[in-house]
DNA sequence: CATCAGGGCCCTG
DNA sequence: CAGGGCCCTGAT
């Protein structure tokens, strides 16, 4: 395990998303496994982030409302940062959390009425679609995910995140940061192994290489704002399917539509949501698509996601039961 | 004790 | 395009 680090050099930037924002809708996600990377309470965000081969802090603070939003980011940081950097980060992070979104806006005064998601959007109007990581380290949490069950996800990476990844102590908090990929570039397939990755170990192997070669380019697919040529391009990353892709393009490229792929147990909860009891994921992708077209898969997640605010809240018994650990 | 599925994907035929 | 195999774990 490396010894932690602190950081205490603190910028602070200013955010202003579109409004509507729900700020504790977007930091947070009740769908996404506990990992000790981040920490969430009501108003309040923490995370690490690796930038340019140096590890930050940065802590979000709701300073607004939905129809005002403000954020207070603060960027904390071992050595006094650039001007230029500060700005970079705030950049960064406006797009991770999808600040800037008009589609979201657009789709809560469309749908706020809607039959389905009337609920869902008055409980928290304007909940963006996260990802506050890189792509890198999204490929590595869906890897993760793949064949096998939550309990064990979590397990892998917080192995991974004491064998590669810093323990940073800021602002009170001590959260993991992640690795670069040249870390598992350079480390022995077997090492991973010894983590008890199984068969991941070759797929992160790879995926690593695939990035310390420059094969991904994540500023370059971002601009590929064509869904099927980017799925192109995700899926030459060893380890993707149609499943990860999917994932990918909406939850870290905010393509509103991407509801080609359904993962079953999602599928499921949705299904019943919408029909009340399962039906083929082409019923749900049919429906979804006739009523809200090209917000068909934003509205699937306002609709999953609102019910994991309610299970969290108050446990809803069927649902416990599709998701057990 | 043995078997098997679990929030996919690769590879082969 | 269908289906076996993959690491490992906990449930049965």
């Amino acid at each position: 395990m490396e010894k932690g680090i602190s950081l205490g050099e603190v910028t602070t930037v200013e955010l202003f998303p579109k409004p509507p924002f729900h700020f504790d809708g977007t930091v947070f996600n009740p769908l996404h496994f506990p990992s000790r990377n981040y920490r969430w309470e009501p108003g309040r965000y923490w995370q690490t982030l690796r930038w340019k081969g140096k590890t930050y802090g940065l802590r979000l603070y709701n300073l607004g409302d939905i129809e005002k939003p403000r954020i207070e980011l603060t960027i904390l940081a071992e050595e006094r940062l650039s001007q230029t950097t500060a700005e970079e980060i705030a950049r960064e992070v406006r797009w991770r959390f999808d600040l800037d979104s008009l589609g979201v806006p657009e789709f809560v005064h469309r749908f706020r009425r809607d039959e389905h998601l009337g609920p869902a959007i008055r409980r928290r109007p304007g909940m963006r679609p996260r990802s506050s990581l890189s792509l890198y380290e999204y490929l590595v949490i869906t890897v993760m995910l793949q064949n096998t069950v939550v309990r064990r996800s979590v397990a892998m990476l917080q192995a991974l995140f004491e064998r590669f990844g810093e323990l940073v102590s800021f602002d009170g908090q001590e959260l993991w940061a992640f690795w670069d990929p040249e870390s598992i570039h350079q480390a022995p397939e077997e090492e991973l192994r010894a983590l008890k990755l199984g068969y991941r170990a070759r797929t992160l192997k790879r995926q690593a290489e695939q990035f310390v070669r420059g094969k991904i380019d994540e500023l370059e697919l971002r601009g590929i704002r064509d869904k099927e040529a980017l799925t192109k391009m995700l899926d030459r990353i060893y380890g993707v399917g149609p499943q990860s892709a999917c994932y990918m393009l909406f939850g870290h490229f905010h393509f509103y539509d991407a509801l080609e792929y359904i993962p079953p147990w999602e599928g499921k909860i949705v299904g019943r949501i919408l029909f009340g009891r399962e039906v083929p994921s082409e019923q749900i992708q049919g429906y979804l698509t006739e009523r809200y077209g090209e917000f068909r898969r934003l509205a699937f997640y306002y609709l999953l996601t609102d019910l994991f605010w309610q299970h969290r809240e108050e446990p809803i018994p069927w649902l416990a039961e599709l998701v057990r650990l």
